[in-house]
DNA sequence: TGCCATTGGTTACAGATGAAACTAAATCAG
DNA sequence: CTGATTTAGTTTCATCTGTAACCAATGGCA
């Protein structure tokens, strides 16, 4: 168990979900999904639900919810999208803004703490690697 | 987002656990967190509810309903510790025997599958870079 | 134009999950 | 020994999650 492949991926990734979401979650009162679409707006504005869904590998489901938390807490905004109306075009207010401003540090202060274990020659490595399983994976 | 580290463990471990699942859930009416528990008794037999947890890095509520199932099915037998009267001690039947023999080919052929993807040279990396994250992660 | 298939998004329901309370047994302190 | 504390494991309850059904708008296409 302890070095089958699938198993220490998840192993590694509750770690580390858990030990940022920790930091923010009754803080901000946010949920892991709700942060990436803040993550995903702060980065790229104006997406619909879709896109979103696209960018963060999250199903659509798990993405109306949190929309719909984040709009109820006027975090983000949606207006219409005049070229159909089915779609709602999302964008963080002011306040998404400044989740956004104080989460994102934390969340990158983590992962730099994670990564001082290696070195720059070995974040490559890493990373290179991810992106290798990460395509494997999808062949699945 | 598409090069945070967290969240692409994140999308690695999911991909990677479903593909897995998906090849045995059904089949064989069996959760991850009961494959889980097959395969360490498979490995390291009489071991505690504990035990298990400790090994698999799951709550002790998540295996306590997983063992519940399992002992149902017949897949697992439990027999009292005479040490301590609090304490089962857990083993494959014949039954789990079977399922476990007939699953851990296809996990390991997945793992496989997926290591297709790295040379061999790559795999020592990406062993050894799991192992510091993981000890890494658990000091957040 | 009018009908059908598709798409964006939400709702409903059932099952999974986790924190906290609980039970029972074991250990420890005096 | 007796009572207090800890430990193994279960149950409860409230929340989360995913699948499938659904609704409304759009895009063919005849």
């Amino acid at each position: 168990m302890e070095d089958f492949l699938p198993y220490r991926l998840s192993i590694l990734s509750n770690r580390v979900s858990r030990a940022i979401a920790a930091r923010y979650a009754e803080t901000f009162d946010l949920s892991i999904p709700e942060w990436r679409v803040i993550a995903v707006l702060g980065r790229t504005p104006n997406l619909t639900a879709k896109e979103i869904a696209e960018a963060t590998e999250m199903d659509k489901v798990a993405v109306s919810r949190a929309v719909a938390r984040l709009v109820a807490a006027k975090r983000i905004h949606a207006r219409a999208d005049k070229d159909d109306a089915r779609r709602q075009i999302l964008a963080l207010t002011a306040q998404g803004e400044s989740v956004h401003a104080r989460i994102a540090p934390i969340a990158l202060a983590s992962e730099e703490k994670l990564l001082r274990a290696l070195s720059a020659k070995e974040r490559e490595q890493l990373d290179a690697l991810l992106n290798r399983l990460l395509v494997a994976a999808h062949g699945l």
